[in-house]
DNA sequence: GTAAAAACTTGCAACAGCTGCAAAATTAAC
DNA sequence: GTTAATTTTGCAGCTGTTGCAAGTTTTTAC
């Protein structure tokens, strides 16, 4: 070798990234501009410079371009679990993660995450994209909290992380159709995860007979 | 009219009816039997014997067919809803309609259920689209539960929704995964309404710091 | 430094899903 | 039985997606 120059990465390496990343960005860019469908595989192939065949070989589907960050946000979620300090509750664990990532998220300012969120909710297709992303994230953490708690039922495990993920995504959805600031969700998902942990019993709400007669 | 056979409904909607489980039906054959990619629009019509044409005037797209039978499903778990006797719970109410919708999925023992969770599990995009729907149905059952509770928090209606339907769901592909019969499921269930109810933090497991040092 | 090998890009052709449109067939209404 | 409304159908066309066979670029070996 030569020089090794920009950091232990192959030229082929440091190609293959930039392009991929110019393909993400011109899509991003011309969803937002057009919208989804408006614009076609043969616009982005254009606005980043590659052939529309060279797509396919970056993305398996256009839809996938969407979530071409999305990556790297669950390497974060992954090191964050790892780095749980000996002694922490997997409760604790749970509760701490979720607020780290939630301030990570706020602090990027994505440009291009309000537009991913926008695109999801206009295009039925991603939506479910998204939503099976989820989905296959709940199946690393199952594995992950019965790791860590060798204890608990397998099936337990499942449920535990069910009812999590899908309570914290509820309450997040909720706040983002209803226009909530950072500091409000904040508090949301603080609250869901009081729920979930004392348990839906804890809402006198939901243990009150309500009055269900008409007048 | 002449005679108004057939219990109130036009010759039109009785066709039409008959043409729409024609194609579902050859549909869903068709896909046990080679598969949904091998499967194409026109061998689906070729078996229900209308034009391929014809098939996009009945459902949007070949994915939806797989769902076509669902939304009576969901009616019924409506149906179950409103029938609330006066005094109920929601929590009894959620519990009694969770288990009372799977014994009536299993008594039905439905030819195509089997094949339908097959195919979701295989092809990722049904899996999306099917969490799609899921998740479209929490957005109902939320609505509900605030009309049954307007003392609860709106924010906190949509958490226990999640956290339940996302716990729930859980627990079922748990049980399908792993091979279990229908009186396991129940029992997986009725365990899983248990840890929402009363709580994460009534796991012992979590609550515990695990040994987390290696030898 | 050059030549061979490997990896990546590209163009071509083709298939399948899906849509709009207008003609043909069917059903309903009078 | 005639007319109006609705449904079915065929057609033409676009887009996403894939396989294949060049052509190009980077890497590796000498």
């Amino acid at each position: 070798m030569h020089h090794d120059a920009a950091g232990s990465l192959g030229l082929r390496e440091r190609k293959k990234r930039r392009t991929r990343q110019a393909i993400a960005a011109a899509a991003l860019r011309l969803f937002a501009e057009r919208g989804f469908d408006e614009t076609t595989i043969a616009d982005i192939a254009a606005a980043a410079e590659v052939a529309p065949r060279t797509f396919f070989s970056y993305f398996p589907s256009k839809e996938d371009v969407v979530f071409a960050e999305i990556d790297d946000r669950l390497a974060d979620v992954r090191e964050r679990l790892d780095r749980r300090p000996p002694g922490e509750t997997p409760l604790a664990t749970m509760r701490r993660v979720v607020l780290e990532t939630m301030e990570a998220l706020a602090a990027e300012h994505g440009q291009f995450a309000a537009a991913r969120i926008k695109l999801m909710l206009e295009r039925p297709a991603l939506q479910a994209r998204a939503l099976q992303r989820l989905y296959d994230a709940e199946h690393e953490l199952t594995e992950r909290l019965q790791t860590i708690c060798p204890a608990l039922d397998p099936s337990d495990a499942a449920v535990v992380v069910g009812a999590t993920v899908g309570g914290l995504q509820a309450a997040i959805m909720y706040c983002r159709t209803h226009g909530y600031e950072p500091a409000e969700l904040n508090a949301a998902l603080d609250r869901a995860l009081g729920i979930m942990e004392r348990g839906l019993a804890s809402l006198p709400a939901l243990t009150t007979a309500p009055e269900n007669g008409p007048a």
